[in-house]
DNA sequence: ACTGACAGTATTATTTTTCATACTGGTATG
DNA sequence: CATACCAGTATGAAAAATAATACTGTCAGT
């Protein structure tokens, strides 16, 4: 694997490395899910215990909500603490890295926005 | 045994706007699929044709690089131009809708790079 | 006449993701 | 005793995404 790119069908200009292309395919691999996003949102405004992500989040299965945490704290991007009380308590919450994502969340919606002005005509 | 935070389980501090939620998560589902950043990726060298883009990104089939481009270009990230000639031309270039994204990318980009400095212990 | 390039479409698998339910154990409440 | 809450697991079904393969039509080259 890992040939030079040697074909002469991409030219190389400007664009960013191989290596930087996949960095970015990782991030974007870290935030796609179907509830991904909505815990890092509702995360936003502080830890939360499970129970109340699942309440926070009308739709999400059990299931869902612990595999997408499970993913989200692999990646770094949400630490979890389970406290030795009963009944249960565990908390959720962004970790400095999630925080350090927001600006690029904000700059992302208000790119899709100026999308929108953009060409307003298509709606779902 | 605290009287719960009584109505609202999610409490509204300084967390974006659920509009903002919503572009943002359109956003995101604009380059989310197997090979969305890849063609994104690789048009930035320039505009290319099918067959070009095809050859660029080794494994792709015919089915999915024009399910693909079609979705982009429904979104407004990528033109298709059709040539009347023989035989058939068709190039598919960003627009500059997509060209307001690079930095956005090279952010995320960035992002994933100093999680891994961060706490590099992460192994598959 | 046969083959290949061009830019696709159509149809059918296979894989991945998500949903719907039911279940766990300890405790407290009715 | 029956129920519910806590934070999850376990299991199977449905849906969505992706892959594999074959096919379209025009033309140029052989």
């Amino acid at each position: 694997m890992e040939g030079t790119t040697d074909d002469a069908s991409v030219p190389e200009v400007c664009v960013p490395s191989v290596v930087e292309l996949n960095e970015f395919r990782q991030a974007v691999n870290m935030i796609t899910g179907r509830w991904k996003i909505d815990i890092l949102w509702v995360l936003l405004a502080g830890p939360m215990r499970f129970g109340e992500l699942r309440r926070a989040l009308p739709g999400i299965t059990q299931h869902m909500l612990t595999a997408q945490l499970r993913a989200l704290e692999a990646d770094g991007l949400i630490a979890r603490t389970a406290y030795a009380e009963i009944p249960p308590r565990v908390e959720y919450a962004l970790t400095d890295n999630a925080r350090a994502l927001k600006p690029i969340f904000e700059g992302l919606a208000d790119w899709a926005r100026s999308l929108r002005r953009g060409h307003g005509s298509r709606l779902a």
